[in-house]
DNA sequence: TTGTAAGCGTTATCAC
DNA sequence: GTGATAACGCTTACAA
């Protein structure tokens, strides 16, 4: 017997001649004569039935499915996290509805709207809108939202991140135990959250140890490869050139040692120079890349499991702030200063 | 007035003193009475309705979401193809959901059946199965599928990849070009689509030009960073090694490169090499690394219109075919063989 | 253990 | 133009 379209419960009901409540409960767990187990099960095969979870959804108000909303899909650093979440949620039967917003605050709001019209269960999101209030909405009516990888200041949410801050400390500690003592530092765009940590991270070490801040040693770009690339040649044309530089992204990163290659700068002689967020990169540059590695399976394991947790309407302890160490990798890209 | 929960048609009802009936003629752009209209708008706005997608679907019979299967998030050739898809469908409604198979055949099953389970509309899916009955399956009941990347044998099905074939065809063309004879390639597994496809172009270009094919130049990778390295290391090692180099993707161009690193192998003065599929990548590393580029946006896009071609029951030229064409990019990485 | 029937939020078919 | 009402496939009391 071949099957055309999808069956349902009834088609199982009327080839055992079952009810279609037993049918439901035998699927679901419920006791059933021994007979009647081996009837359906079979009528289940040949028909190839699989619950409607539609359906199911209607009745329990649950579509099992969560809403990931991130600002690019052409960033490994978030795609490694949407694959360690997709496979967390997906083992408890939930489906992982991507969405890319491609970096556009006007689209990230469009798609968050989209999100909540297909009455996901819950969101796992990055933003870069400054605002609040379209994401207190949603908490206001109960909708699990798990905020990666940036704070949004007086938001009382779950939040998953990289410990930026001493992401940087600890990089720019790296030099200054190498007796670096102008570093430069490439930051992202003022006013977004990690940028600002990461800088708060480089004054701070500074202070610890003492070692006076050269404002012009700060340059700020925006996260874009061109930037990255710009910083770079700005520092290094500087009538008193850093010894060492700490690239705050991976973009900035790949820009900074395109302007290294074009200046025919020697690292790490000329320069030490560390980068941000991709090892795999680091591997293939020459000399081998210092890099500031963020967590990205732990972050996204975090994620899936708080998610989990709140859909699990478990909110103790809410809102939870999960603040995740960062790795520096050093590798031949630095030396101790002479 | 404010909302706690969800509100449904049935509440837009009550507030409106209107029949559920004529609501829903208002959502789905029927005739209502002007003065309705506004006192069901109104209504809406406040109480904040949306349209439940999940019971729509129950009678429409569709879910509105599309299910992307991958081998893997971590590579930037898939995602950047999801983010184009996920644009173009997210315009017409559809949400994607993201399953990742994680280069497991195994689980590539699984969550074929997972999205099968979950009602998608519609698969758009990278296999690396090589059996076709569950495809052939979907495809007799109806279930629009769109195959990306790579062919599956005795397969009627739509499907959308580059032309791999002349892709290295045309790479090892402009090394013949530049008088390279012992041309090396690093190919992926045998008995995988896109590697024979490949490894066919090599052929057929030494044959067109009268080349003479040395079968110890031509070596077999597994697609990973490892494979490549050690095949450029073997191909070094050659007693004669060859000129040039073609590797047949992008983890495997990462290990050579690191070969290359390591070996001191002065590229392109004592090797000329062309690398795969990563152009951010090739930008970075010294000197520019020639590369074969595949037209990831275009197969993102043909892919989605196939997708929404079939959703809107347009069977016309089943099974269609796209082979997409790619780009040699040379670079200083490759020179004239004296 | 099994079956009946109500209800989840829509849409669609009728009368009115 | 509007409003009952049945139906979509499922779950879940409750009754048998």
């Amino acid at each position: 017997m071949e099957v055309s379209g999808i069956s349902t419960i009834k088609d199982v009901a009327k080839y055992t001649g079952l009810s279609i409540a037993t049918i439901s409960k035998y699927i679901n767990g419920g006791n059933v004569l021994e007979e009647n187990r081996r009837m359906i099960q079979e009528a289940i095969d040949v028909l190839d039935y699989r619950r409607n979870e539609i359906a199911r959804g209607l009745k329990t108000n649950k579509t099992m499915t969560i809403g990931v909303l991130l600002p690019s899909l052409e960033n490994i650093f978030f795609t490694s996290i949407v694959s360690i979440i997709e496979g967390i949620l997906q083992q408890k039967g939930y489906g992982t509805i991507i969405c890319d917003f491609k970096e556009d605050p006007t689209l990230e709001r469009k798609k968050l709207e989209f999100l909540l019209n297909k009455h996901v269960d819950g969101i796992i999101m990055v933003s870069y809108s400054k605002e609040k209030e379209h994401i207190q909405a949603l908490l206001d009516k109960k909708i699990p939202i798990i905020l990666l990888d940036r704070m949004i200041k007086g938001l009382e949410c779950d939040i998953v991140l990289a410990d930026n801050l001493n992401a940087s400390y600890q990089a720019v500690e790296e030099l200054i135990i190498r007796k670096h003592r102008r570093i430069g530092i490439i930051c992202g765009p003022d006013h977004t959250y990690t940028a600002e940590e990461r800088k708060k991270g480089y004054v701070r070490v500074h202070h610890d140890y003492d070692v006076t801040i050269d404002d012009k040693l700060i340059r700020n770009g925006d996260y874009t490869v061109e930037s990255g690339y710009q910083a770079l040649v700005d520092l290094w044309k500087m009538e008193h050139p850093p010894s060492s530089i700490l690239v705050t992204n991976y973009e900035m990163t790949i820009g900074a040692i395109m302007a290294v290659n074009d200046l025919n700068i020697r690292i790490p002689d000329d320069l030490s120079l560390i980068g941000f967020d991709n090892i795999q990169m680091a591997k293939v540059v020459r000399p081998p890349l210092s890099i500031v590695e963020q967590p990205m399976k732990e972050i996204g394991e975090t994620a899936a499991k708080l998610m989990l947790k709140r859909l699990n309407n478990d909110y103790g302890d809410f809102p939870e702030v999960y603040r995740l160490k960062t790795n520096v990798h050093i590798k031949e890209s630095v030396s101790t200063n002479i």
